[in-house]
RNA sequence: CGGGGUGUAGCGCAGCUUGGUAGCGCACUCGCUUUGGGAGCGAGGGGCCGCAGGUUCAAAUCCUGUCACCCCGACCA
C-alpha cells in the first residue's frame, strides 16, 4: 500500500494554530492528522486514521493474545441501565444525556461496566463458563468541564476497556497479571517511555490498582518515583514515610495558652516563640511543623444532597491535598466547608479548632499518618484567642482514622526505603484494577458452582486510552521539526521525497522505488507533488514518518539519500541498493 | 464555577483609539522563470468583520445585550 501526497487528503499548515498550546496538539493539527469540531471533539483525517488504526491493531493483537474476546456495546444507552447502578444520578454533569422521540431518557456511555456485567449475567450461569475476559474498543463520551490539549483530554474519545470474570481470588490475580503483562507489551510496542505506578482503588474496593503513566510535563497526573528503590505511585495513592510512633507519657500535660489574634499558622508560630516559659521543641524554636492544622471539609454520598462535616488534621506546614482526598473517598464527594456549614456546628471556632472536642461534637476526625500516635502538637483550644500545647494523639484526642491528606512535596521520603521521592507529571495511558466482588454483588452476578451453590464472580477492570495514546506518543517523541512516530504506529514506513519540482528522471526513479517497495509490503508515502524541495523536506519532518528517502541531485552520481527522522542521521546509498536499504531500515527492530 | 483573553478569507494576523463601505502573509487558480531547505514576477478567485439590537447620513470601528472559543485554576468512574 502506498500513499501519494498529491492525492492524499491532507493539508499541512505552516503556522501553528492559535488555539493549541500543547506541542502534540499543535503538530497533529499542523500535520493534518486531526481537525477540531467542538471543544474536546475532533475529526480524524486519513493520516490520523492510519496512526489510530495502528494503535488499535497493537491493542487488539495483545488482547487477543491473552485470550480476551472482543465484543462491541452501543454508545447510546437507555437510562434504566445506568439507573440500576445508581450512576444516572452519581455521574452528574459529566454525562451526556438525551431524549428519543418518545421523550425517553438516553445517555452516551462514559464507560461500560454495566453492560459488560449485565451481558455476562444474562449469558452465563455455570462455573464451567469461567474464567472469561471480554474487551471492546469503543467511543466514550464524557462532558468534561474543561477539555484540553487536543485529543489528550477530549469529550469524545476511544478507549479499549476490558473486564475479567473469575470464580476465585487466585483466578482474578492471574487475569490481572495477564492484563498487566499485555499492557506492558502494548506500551512497549507503541514506543512509550512509561511507568507503572500504584493508583487509588477507590470505594469500589479491590486490592490492586495500577496505572501506566507516560512521563511528560503536559501530563495531568502527578506521580512520585523513589530515587532509590522501584516504588512509584500516583500522588493520590502515595504513602510517604512517617515518624515512628511515640509514647504519650513522654510529653508534659496539656497546656492552654493565651494566643490572641493568631488565626493563621504564621501568627501562631510567632506568638509561641515569644512565650518565654514555654518549653521549646527539639529544634529550639517553634515552627509550623509543630502545629496541628485542622481543616474543615464536608462529605456527601453520591445521589444525595446531605453534606456531613469532616475535620482533617495535618501538620501546620502542610497543605491538605483535596484531589488526593477525593481519590480516596470516591465515590463519596469531598469539598471544602463553607460558612453555611460552619453555622451548623457552633462548637467549631474558626482559626482555633482543636481535635479535643470533636468526638463530643460528633464530627468525624481523620488525621494524616504524619500525625503519629503519641505525637504532641500545638493546636486550637476551641476558644477564640486560645491554643493548647502538648496536645497528644492517643492521650488528648483519638482520631476516627488515618487518611493520606497532605500535599506531597518533592523530597518527601519513600515509605519503603526512606530515600527522597521525586515528583513528575504524566499522562495516564492505561489502568489495571482488581474490582473484586462488590460490583458483581450489586448486579447479582453469580455462577452455579459444582456443589450446586452460587458463587459470586470476582472481576477485574482494565482500560487503555486509544485516542489519548496517539497524542501521548506524539508528545513523547516529537522534536522541534515535527512529529516522530515509532515505526509500529507510523502512518507509513518510508517517506519518499523526489527533491525536485518536476524533473522527470527523478520522479520516474521515485515511482520505480515506490512500486518495488510496495510489492515487498513496505508502506510508502510518496511526495509526488510538484512542490519545491524545501516544502517537501519540511513536510516530511512535520509528518514524522520514521525513514525518509530523498531522490535528488545525487541521482546523477547514482546515489540517493537515506535519513532517519529521529536521529537525523543521513547517508548516501547507491540507487541500486535503495530498495534493499530501505527494507533493512524498516525491518530493523527498535 | 472563579480569573484572564480572543472572535475579521482555509490558516496566521492587521485595521477599531480618531466611524467613510475591508487589508497583509501563507494557502488556492492561471502564465512565465526557477529547481536540495518553506522560490520570483505578473494576473486572479475567495469575507453574513461571531450574533442581535441601538446610535448615526454612514458601523468591523461607538453603545447595549448575547453567544462561542482559548488559556490558568476548581472539577475529572
Amino acid at each position: 500500500m502506498s500513499l501519494r501526497m498529491s492525492t492524499l487528503f491532507v493539508r499541512t499548515l505552516r503556522d501553528d494554530p492559535a488555539d493549541a498550546e500543547v506541542p502534540s496538539h499543535r503538530l497533529l493539527i499542523r500535520g493534518g492528522y486531526i481537525r477540531r469540531i467542538a471543544p474536546g471533539v475532533y475529526s480524524w483525517l486519513p493520516l490520523g486514521m492510519a496512526v489510530l488504526r495502528n494503535v488499535e491493531r497493537v491493542v487488539r493483537e495483545e488482547m487477543d493474545g491473552i485470550g480476551a474476546q472482543e465484543v462491541h456495546f452501543p454508545a447510546l444507552i437507555p437510562r434504566e441501565i445506568f439507573e440500576a447502578s445508581g450512576r444516572w444520578a452519581a455521574y452528574g454533569d459529566g454525562l451526556f444525556r438525551l431524549h428519543d422521540r418518545k421523550n425517553a431518557d438516553y445517555l452516551l456511555a462514559p464507560t461500560h461496566e454495566e453492560l459488560f456485567t449485565l451481558l455476562v449475567k444474562s449469558e452465563l450461569s455455570s462455573y464451567k463458563d469461567f474464567p472469561l475476559s471480554l474487551y471492546q474498543i469503543q467511543t466514550k463520551y464524557r462532558d468534561e468541564a474543561r477539555p484540553r490539549a487536543g485529543i489528550l483530554r477530549g469529550r469524545e474519545f476511544i478507549m479499549k476497556d476490558s473486564y475479567s470474570f473469575d470464580l476465585t481470588d487466585e483466578g482474578l490475580a492471574a487475569s490481572y497479571k495477564a492484563h498487566r503483562d499485555a499492557y506492558e507489551r502494548i506500551f512497549t510496542r507503541l514506543g512509550f517511555d512509561y511507568r507503572i505506578v500504584f493508583a487509588v482503588s477507590g470505594a469500589m474496593g479491590g486490592s490492586a490498582s495500577e496505572e501506566f503513566l507516560a512521563p511528560t510535563p503536559v501530563g495531568e497526573d502527578t506521580f512520585v518515583q523513589c530515587t532509590n528503590c522501584d516504588y512509584a505511585a500516583n500522588t493520590e495513592a502515595v504513602e510517604i514515610a512517617v515518624p515512628l510512633p511515640m509514647t504519650a507519657t513522654e510529653h508534659p500535660a496539656q497546656l492552654v495558652l493565651d494566643t490572641p489574634d493568631t488565626p493563621t499558622i504564621a501568627t501562631l508560630v510567632d506568638r509561641l516563640n515569644s512565650i518565654d516559659d514555654l518549653p521549646r521543641p527539639a529544634a529550639g524554636q517553634f515552627s509550623a511543623a509543630d502545629t496541628l492544622k485542622n481543616v474543615v471539609l464536608k462529605t456527601r454520598m453520591p445521589g444525595t444532597d446531605k453534606w456531613q462535616l469532616l475535620v482533617v488534621g495535618v501538620p501546620g506546614d502542610r497543605e491538605v491535598d483535596l484531589k488526593r482526598l477525593s481519590g480516596q473517598f470516591e465515590p463519596v464527594e469531598v469539598a471544602q466547608a463553607e460558612p453555611a456549614d460552619f453555622a451548623t456546628a457552633p462548637g467549631l471556632v474558626k482559626g482555633y479548632i482543636g481535635p479535643q472536642i470533636l468526638a463530643d461534637l460528633e464530627i468525624r476526625y481523620l488525621v494524616d499518618p504524619t500525625v503519629t500516635n503519641g505525637s504532641a502538637w500545638v493546636t486550637g483550644a476551641n476558644v477564640a484567642g486560645k491554643h493548647a500545647a502538648f496536645v497528644v494523639r492517643g492521650r488528648d484526642f483519638t482520631p476516627d482514622g488515618e487518611i493520606g491528606a497532605v500535599e506531597i512535596r518533592d523530597g518527601d521520603r519513600c515509605s519503603r526505603c526512606g530515600s527522597p521521592l521525586q515528583i513528575s507529571n504524566g499522562i495516564e495511558l492505561g489502568h489495571v484494577f482488581q474490582l473484586g466482588r462488590k460490583y458483581a454483588e450489586v448486579f447479582g452476578l453469580t455462577a452455579l458452582g459444582p456443589d450446586g451453590k452460587p458463587v459470586t464472580i470476582t472481576m477485574g477492570s482494565y482500560g487503555v486510552g486509544v485516542t489519548r495514546a496517539v497524542a501521548a506518543v506524539a508528545e513523547q517523541t516529537l522534536d522541534e521539526r515535527g512529529l516522530c512516530w515509532p515505526r509500529e504506529i507510523a502512518p507509513a514506513d518510508v517517506h519518499i521525497v523526489p527533491a525536485h519540482k518536476n524533473d522527470t528522471v527523478i520522479f520516474a526513479e521515485a515511482e520505480r522505488i515506490t512500486a518495488e517497495l510496495e510489492v515487498l509490503g513496505v508502506r510508502v508515502l510518496l511526495d509526488d507533488r510538484k512542490a519545491s524541495p524545501g516544502v517537501k523536506f519540511a513536510d516530511s519532518e512535520l509528518l514524522g514518518v520514521p525513514t525518509i528517502l530523498i531522490i535528488g541531485r545525487g541521482l546523477a552520481d547514482g546515489v540517493v539519500e537515506l535519513r532517519d527522522r529521529r536521529t537525523g542521521d543521513r547517508r548516501d546509498v547507491p540507487v541500486a541498493d535503495a530498495v534493499a536499504e530501505v527494507l533493512a531500515e524498516v525491518r530493523t527492530p527498535r
